[in-house]
DNA sequence: GTCCGTTTCATTGTACACGATTATCTTGAG
DNA sequence: CTCAAGATAATCGTGTACAATGAAACGGAC
């Protein structure tokens, strides 16, 4: 008798859902702004490291260039952001930042700031649990490939 | 001057990189069956609870019939379920698990448990790590629709 | 029994996520 | 200088997510 997988005893499925929340809930925070959220942390990584080349933001957010092209093109199309092919090295497209992006910074941090003090978590609490999350990514991580058993 | 929000300090951007590192895991431990994911899920709440509707299935996983149908029907093409349109309530449509899956279950238990146990993560440690996410996960769902601030 | 609101599922459209393939450019070897 | 190798983006195909809409069936009020 094998032991049954039962689906609330699983922390995937916990992670699961909670990130289906947290769409929820940025998908409310940011409407405003009629941003997504992938398109939201995008433009968090250009506050803060400023203009990069597509390559460059995919390792930020572990996304690659097949989700970032697609998604940039809206954020051009709605004047978050300008991509140009770098004159320097011509196989890199630089993404910066518009005016309009600028401008609204503060705006977006105050909001979503906001928003977040509806969730009612502590910070000590909040950081606990980010670091222990950013735990279960590491050791997931950790896995090659080639180390999964075959059947 | 406001605080500047950074990619690394966010707990949703760590369960966001988490539960993308579970859908790897999830590729891997689930190859040898041809199933996703999401898959894996609806056989779970079945092997779980037997014979549902797909409202029922839906409840189980929160998703809806939008994500479920298209998934349901691959499902169905490959052999794991079956569906039927109730004639009790021909409202309702019943899915139930094939006998190529209920023959399957014990050998994808055993497979996908000897792949966990490559995660290396004491149970203790797992069981709450998984009760925190739950809270952020309770935490975000308790927020009303109304309740976020206009801009 | 008819009407009307609700429930259930299916469909459509938008938006990721990601593997595989393709196109283009750069660079270095000869 | 030319061409092959490698890097970088773009493109394509599949599979979720989910909101909005539609259609069929149910159930209660009258």
């Amino acid at each position: 008798m094998v032991k049954p997988i039962t689906l609330n005893e699983q922390l995937c499925f916990a992670i699961y859902k909670a990130q289906k929340q947290y769409n929820h809930f940025y998908a409310q925070a940011l409407a405003p702004f009629k941003l997504t959220y992938p398109q939201y942390i995008t433009l968090l990584s250009l506050y803060e490291h400023g203009t990069m080349s597509v390559k460059q933001v995919g390792q930020t957010l572990e996304l690659d260039s097949g989700t970032l092209t697609p998604l940039m093109k809206r954020l051009e199309k709605d004047g978050w952001i300008s991509r140009k092919r770098s004159s320097e090295d011509e196989r890199r497209v630089d993404v910066s930042l518009t005016q309009k992006a600028l401008d609204a910074r503060d705006e977006i941090f105050e909001h979503v700031g906001s928003c977040m003090e509806l969730m009612n978590l502590p910070q000590s609490e909040y950081d606990r649990i980010k670091s222990e999350v950013t735990r279960v990514d590491e050791h997931l991580s950790a896995i090659a490939d080639d180390a999964y058993p075959q059947v």
